[in-house]
DNA sequence: AACGGATGGAACGCGACTGTTCCGGCCATA
DNA sequence: TATGGCCGGAACAGTCGCGTTCCATCCGTT
C-alpha cells in the first residue's frame, strides 16, 4: 500500500472541501453525531472514528477541535447546559412541583437524552472528567429546587427545618426511576399523582 | 512463529494443571473476576480476555463454560439472584419500609454492586439479553413490595385504591438516587426520615 | 486578488480484543 | 487403576479504534 501522493494517478474522485475558517456546520454535525452515537453505543463504546464517519467529516477535522473523547464530551455537555430554560414560580407547592416534573418528563421522553443520562451516571464513577462536566447541571437543578422549597416555606406549606437534600431526592428520583431505569411511561395523571404524593412527603 | 507442538524443546516452564471434571474453583474465580472487571470497566468495556487473565485462568476454560459475554452475564446474574433473602414482615408500614430500605442500603453500600447496577440499567437499553436476565429480580422486588402494601392496606394504613406501581417507585427510587446516582451517603437517620416521608406519601 | 488555514480522504504503526485451535500435562471419577 | 476430558498456556487471523500525518483542494477573510 502507498500513500496517495502527488504524482499518483487520481485513484478515485475526491469531493472538494476546505476553507481557511472552521465551519460551524462541521462542528454541529460532529456534535449531533457524538450524542447520537453516545446514545447508541454508550460512552465507553463510543468511537470518535465512527462519530466522524457518521457525520461525514474527516477524522482530522474532529481531532483539530477536541484532543480526545473526554474533552469533546465535556465541551459539548457544557454547551447543552446553556440552552436549559427555567420554569417560573407557580402559585402553590403542588403546582411548582408539577412544573418541575413536567420539565423533567419532557427531557426524559427523548430516548436519546434518557440513554445518555443513564450512561452518564454509570460512567461518572469511572471518568472524573465527566463528573466535572456535569456538576454545573447538578447545581442548577439544586438551585431551582431550593427556590421551590423557599417559596413553599414562605407560604407556610412546609417546615423550615426540612432536609433540603432529601427533599430534592424525593422530587427528581421517582420520575427518573420510572422513566429511565424501568423504561416505563408517564402520562399527565401520573405526574399529577406524583406531585400530590411528593407534596405530602415534603409536608412531613 | 510456531505452535508449541510436541517435539519442540520446552520453551518455558509450564505450571501443571487439568483434570477430567470442571473445577468449581475455576468457575468461582471467573465469576468473581467477571463482576470485579464489570464494576471497573463497565459492561461494554468488559473484556473476557482480561477476566480470564485476572482470574489466573486459561481463556479456553472460560469459553468452555460460556459462549460469549451476554451468556456469561445472564448466567452469573441468575445465580446471584438465588442468594437474595427476604426481609420479614414488621409491625407497621413504617417499620416494613425501614426494613426494605435498610436491605437496599446494604446492597448499595458495596461499591461493586452500585457500579454494576448503574451500568446494568444503562446497558439494558442496548442489550436485550441483560434485560431478560434481570427481569426475575424486578419481579421479586415487586412481589416483596406488593406484600408490604397488602399488609398496610389490611391494617388500614393506606387506601386500597393506591397505584401500586407508583408506590413501588416511591420506595426504591429516592435511596437509589441518593446513593447510586449522586454517589451520596445514607446514615441511619436518613433512612428513618426516608421511611417517614415515604409512608406519608403512600397515605395520600 | 491573494492568502492561508480548514477540509475530506487515505494511510500509517500500534495495541487490544475476539473466538478458535492446538498442545502436553494432569487428576477426579468410575 | 485407567482414562477421559479439563487444565494453563500459547498462538492465530481478523477486526477495530487510536492518534497522527500527509495530500491536493477549496474558499472566507483581509
Amino acid at each position: 500500500m502507498e500513500r496517495n501522493r502527488s504524482g499518483d494517478r487520481k485513484s478515485v474522485s475526491r469531493v472538494p472541501s476546505g476553507a481557511a475558517v472552521m465551519r460551524v456546520t462541521v462542528t454541529d454535525a460532529l456534535a449531533r453525531s457524538f450524542f447520537q452515537e453516545w446514545a447508541r453505543t454508550g460512552y465507553s463504546g463510543l468511537s470518535l472514528e465512527r462519530v466522524a464517519r457518521s457525520a461525514s467529516v474527516g477524522k482530522a477535522a474532529l481531532y483539530r477541535r477536541w484532543p480526545d473523547k473526554a474533552a469533546m464530551a465535556s465541551d459539548l455537555l457544557s454547551r447543552v447546559g446553556l440552552t436549559i430554560t427555567d420554569v417560573g414560580a407557580q402559585g402553590s407547592l403542588e403546582d411548582d412541583l408539577k412544573a418541575v416534573l413536567f420539565a423533567i418528563r419532557r427531557a426524559l421522553r427523548h430516548r436519546q437524552i434518557k440513554c445518555i443520562l443513564l450512561d452518564l451516571h454509570a460512567e461518572m464513577e469511572r471518568t472524573p472528567a465527566l463528573e466535572r462536566a456535569i456538576r454545573p447541571f447538578q447545581h442548577m437543578r439544586r438551585a431551582r429546587i431550593d427556590g421551590l422549597i423557599d417559596r413553599a416555606i414562605a407560604r407556610g406549606e412546609i417546615k423550615p427545618s426540612i432536609d433540603r437534600e432529601t427533599a430534592a431526592d424525593f422530587i427528581a428520583a421517582p420520575l427518573y426511576w420510572r422513566m429511565a431505569v424501568l423504561g416505563g411511561r408517564s402520562d399527565r395523571a401520573h405526574v399529577e399523582g406524583l406531585a400530590r404524593m411528593i407534596a405530602s412527603a415534603l409536608r412531613t
